[in-house]
Order: structure tokens, then C-alpha cells, then sequence
DNA sequence: ATAAAAGTTTAGACCGGTCTAAAAAATATT
DNA sequence: AATATTTTTTAGACCGGTCTAAACTTTTAT
């Protein structure tokens, strides 16, 4: 049974891994996980005589099978019940994500098998992220960046990269949700900005980075 | 904000002292948080310069008005979540205490709001027990032993006082449940136990134990 | 009233997790 | 190749919570 404390990192070198297949720097962790450097080596110590993690000096961490199947199992958790929040308690997109880094630490496997069910067995949260099922397993979909995609073709918004409070606002303001058609109708090449036509009726200016976090599918 | 740890003690010496009427004992509070009394004398001190209880040395503590109300606010949250593992999970009544136990410590005012109003404001959770209302009011209900009730009158099982997973597999085991009518059909001097009707259709003998542990009114 | 027993607190230690400051190793610069 | 810079690790401390062993206070028994 692994510490609170423990799921966190884990879940953070796993996300920094991009799942699995990289090495990642002590100090990157330390940066998304508001802590020192000195804490991670530390932590990162526990973590890789629990085999969790493999560990060289001077040189970052690897994720290690069990390490990711722990960490996949801290995002099932964590995505399953943002689900749950948005479609049953009527939160708002983003307004979930601190209650679930909360309540994925919640240790009760019958718990969340019954969460699972009771949502319906979904695949994808709140924000378009992919839910492992209970062997881990997630199935991926290919999506590009808005900011990548051509002119005048229609676009579905799948899911977001950034999922701050503000950027998840402003995209409900301007009338942007998960599986929302957007067509580029014209790229502005000096900043990267675009204009888009949201379900065929709203026209509107987004940055570059606003069309960089978007991700969407033909 | 208070942490987990304080919130046990909190609710723990609530419970102790009737609902705040009485003082608490060191080795009370020990016994019932399965620590040490010198760790619960620890505790106690943090407590005190927080306001939340009153410390007399060696003479044992009373909560505050704002203890109770920190500890009410768990309690509440509490029984919400086992209300909810029931009524919407299909929890059955021995399996929630326990994750309740870790989902009562997670701080959200606005999901507990939308928790209660989801699950349509329930008075009273699985096991019978109030649940205190946002202002931490209790309705409590007048109700009695069963062991104290008399012969061939009929009564309505209202809460339990043990809610340990044992005792509540034998009450479902036997058929009885909260709302179930009782009905004493003899009682047993020399041991206590008592002959009931269920429902008016199934006799069986239950200890005198179990009749103390089912609170019933008319 | 004194001694024994029971209950409580203090002292000092440990564990998990964190930090700062200093040392060590790796990388970049010249 | 030597030096400067960046990154990482170590050493030592602290905090919240826990424990054991010893000291102290209160209660009970004689
Ligand atoms: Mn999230
Ligand atoms: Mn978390
Ligand atoms: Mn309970
Ligand atoms: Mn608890």
C-alpha cells in the first residue's frame, strides 16, 4: 500500500515519462511538484527499493512496470471521479480537478469498480482525457493540436492539454466544449492566431496557445 | 484547516462526551482511537490552544462549541458518504464504514453541498443514524433498546448502536433492516433473549446483546 | 494516614516528508 | 584541458504524529 505522498510522485514521473518511455530529471519533478530538489532525491530513494522506480545517481529515474501500472491506477481513479463530479454532481469542468487529486487517494478497490459501473463505464473524462480500465489499459486516440490543423476543414475538439481553471472558463465562454466542431476559417502567420467558426454559428479570435491546447480529430 | 489526525480525535471526543455534555478521558480517547494515552495527551494540547476543547491537566477535556462543530461537520460528511455508497453504489450496509472513514476527511464545502443535494438531503444514513443538516443541526428521534420494549406490541427498527460488519451481516442474514417491524413474541428471563416476529411473518430468537443494539420505536 | 494501584503526563526517540546549506558530480564555456 | 556553471546529492534540521519508559498525580485499598 503505497502513501499518499508516494501517488503523487509516481503519478508525476509517470506523466513526465510520457508514459514510460523516457528517463526524467530530478528536477523536473521537483518543479511540477512544487517541491525541492533535495525532496525528490529523497522520495526517489523510497520509491526505487519498492521497485517502483529505477534509480541512478546523477542520472534520473525510469518508471518501472509495477510503478506504472500503480500510477495508472491513481489516474483511473482521479479521472473516474472527475467524471463523476461533472455528470452526476453538476460540477463544471473546471471546477473538479483539486477534489479529485483528493479523491484519488481514497484506497478501496470495490469502491472505485463500483464508481466505474455506476458512471457507466466510461473512457473519457471531463476533459477529454482517456480512463484507464481496471487492467490499466487505455485506449488512445489519435488528436492533433487545433493550432496544426488545416484551413476550412471541420475539426471535433476532443481534449484539452492544459487544464487550468482559467483556460477551461474561457473555453466554456467562447463556447467551446468537449466534441464541439470548430473550422480554422483564417491563421494569422505573424502571431499564431487564428480564427475559428465554433459549430458553425460563432466566430471567434483564439491565441495560439489557446489553439495549441486544443486537441481535436477530423 | 484542520488535518485528518485532529478530526478523528475531534469526532472521537465528540462521540465520548454524549454530545458535548461530558468530560473525556485521556485513556478513553486512546482506547477508542487505538492509540497510547501519551499520544492522545499530545494530541490534546494541540486541540486545546486551537480552541477546539478545553484541557484540564490530568482531568481530562470537554469539546468547545467550535470542536463540535468541526466534529459535526465530519459526522455529516460521514454518514453523507455512506449514504451515498448505498443508495447510488449498491454498497450494502457492512461494507461503507470503513471507506466513509477516509472519504468523510476530504475538505470540499461545495461537493459535500452538492453531495447532500444529490442524494436528495437525507436525514439519516444507512444505519439509522441523524446526519447533521450544512448548520450542523441533528434531528434526533426518541427511540429505544428493543430489549426495553414491551411483549406483543409492535415496533419499527429505527438505527443501530453497534454498526460493526458482523453484527449488520446477522441482521440481514435474520431480516431485519432499518424500517423492519418487530413484534416481542416472549422474553427469556434467565438470559435476556427475546423471540421476535419480523414483519409480521418470520420468528426467530435473537440474544439479549442484539436486542440492545437495536434501537426501535412505536 | 499510608501504601498500593490506576491513570496521566513528560522525556526522548523514531518515521515520513519536507527544507536549507554545503558538497559533489556532470555539463558547458573558454 | 582547465574553469565556470548547472544539476544533483548529502548532511543536518524541523514538523506532525506516534511510541516506550519513566515520572508524576489522583484514586483506591488497607
Ligand atoms: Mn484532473
Ligand atoms: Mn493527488
Ligand atoms: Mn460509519
Ligand atoms: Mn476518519
Amino acid at each position: 500500500m503505497l502513501t499518499f505522498t508516494e501517488e503523487n510522485y509516481l503519478k508525476a514521473i509517470y506523466r513526465l515519462s510520457d508514459g514510460g518511455s523516457k528517463a526524467v530529471l530530478t528536477n523536473e519533478i521537483a518543479e511540477i511538484m512544487s517541491t525541492k530538489a533535495a525532496s525528490v532525491t529523497d522520495m526517489v530513494k523510497k520509491l526505487s527499493v519498492k521497485n517502483l522506480i529505477g534509480y541512478e545517481k546523477y542520472y534520473g529515474v525510469t518508471i518501472t512496470r509495477e510503478g506504472m501500472a500503480e500510477a495508472l491506477m491513481v489516474i483511473r481513479k482521479h479521472r473516474l471521479w472527475e467524471t463523476f463530479l461533472v455528470e452526476k454532481l453538476n460540477f463544471s469542468w473546471d471546477e473538479v480537478h483539486d477534489v479529485a487529486e483528493q479523491l484519488e487517494h481514497i484506497q478501496s478497490g470495490l469502491l472505485i469498480e463500483k464508481l466505474d459501473e455506476f458512471l457507466g463505464f466510461p473512457t473519457s473524462d471531463p476533459h477529454g482525457h482517456p480512463i484507464p480500465d481496471r487492467n490499466g489499459k487505455i485506449q488512445e486516440v489519435r488528436q492533433h493540436p487545433l493550432s496544426e490543423s488545416p484551413l476550412n476543414k471541420k475539426r471535433f475538439v476532443r481534449s484539452v492539454t492544459d487544464g487550468s481553471p482559467s483556460f477551461l472558463q474561457y473555453l466554456s465562454k467562447i463556447g467551446i466544449y468537449i466534441g464541439a466542431g470548430i473550422v480554422i476559417l483564417e491563421k494569422v502567420e505573424f502571431d499564431g492566431s487564428v480564427e475559428i467558426l465554433i459549430d458553425g454559428k460563432k466566430k471567434v479570435f483564439i491565441s495560439r496557445d489557446a489553439a495549441q491546447n486544443l486537441l481535436v480529430t477530423d
